[in-house]
DNA sequence: ACTAACATTGACGTTGACGTGAGGGTTAAG
DNA sequence: CTTAACCCTCACGTCAACGTCAATGTTAGT
């Protein structure tokens, strides 16, 4: 699997590849300038290296790990959690760490799983419940209001059950 | 302590209900004194009356209201999209309106549906594609590692796309 | 009448994830 | 060599959803 995307040079690998400045990277990955130093503060994400006058220059694959980020944060991770799960960019790690940080990333991925259906379920349980008000409301006190037009806050009303006051 | 909930009168409902303070409101509904009160900023709640010395008194039916609130909260809405939802406690509105407050709820409950659904699509996506990373890195990076232990950062790795840096 | 436990209204503090300048250097195109 | 378009580092502002504290008043039980 792993769609190769560069298909050219696929054998020797030369050490001077396309880097991006703060804005190009930005850009591509429809966020701020401002966000990517945050998240650099952070020690998500940081530049392989600098310019001479300090800007910033990142590896088109930092492209990837923002994108993670942003999956994640759309999944309603904090940053600092998300910080937990891919690990600090500063942390230059061997592979044991790297492991061990995936394994954990899957275990909160399965847990927001279960959130996820847990939340699903109520939501079915809370239109069922709005369905069922809505419909006693529409069938029995809005004919039942249209008698007592002069009527306003509903207080004479049997069924103030469905109403949510 | 004013924990004299009077039990009885189940027949012919008197006018005087047992109402309750905004500390044993908070203590049902499990939130703060200070959340109900900025529950009422928003226009969300209100006491039904005050005692003489301006206490807040409930209705035992806000507690439902507030359950609501929570719910909707639970599901990521912000306040003020409840607000949006429920409608403002001050609105003494007539049927009509509130059975279209109803109709917005569940209109909000099924976005709210179909956006929970995207969410289970791409966890689960995610969750297999890190599945494949770690199968990879696991099997091909590791063994590679243990054999240039000196090579800390992965720099040699042919497969730095299974990371996420 | 006394008192503990509650309540009131301000008003300022907090946290996360940035936004928004200010006041300057840097780069690439022409 | 200019100059527009970038970029840099502070550093303060914002917004939601409350937390927290102060100074004061109210209730209920004895």
């Amino acid at each position: 699997m792993i769609p190769s995307e560069s298909v050219a040079s696929a054998k020797h690998q030369e050490p001077t590849q396309a880097l991006m400045t703060i804005g190009a990277l930005a850009e591509v990955a429809h966020v701020t300038v401002r966000t990517l130093r945050y998240y650099e503060e952070l020690d998500l994400i940081a530049p392989i290296k600098r310019t001479d006058g300090r800007y910033r220059l990142y590896h088109p694959r930092t492209l990837k790990r923002v994108k993670a980020i942003l999956a994640l944060q759309d999944l309603n991770y904090a940053l600092e959690d998300v910080v937990a799960m891919l690990g600090k960019s500063s942390d230059c790690s061997r592979i044991g760490t790297r492991l061990d940080r995936m394994q954990n990333t899957l275990k909160g991925l399965e847990a927001q799983a279960e959130g996820l259906d847990q939340k699903l379920v109520q939501l079915q349980t809370m239109r069922q419940d709005i369905s069922k008000r809505l419909h006693v409301l529409s069938t029995v006190c809005a004919p039942c209001v249209e008698q007592h037009p002069a009527t306003d806050c509903l207080d004479h009303c049997e069924h103030r059950e469905v109403h949510l006051d």
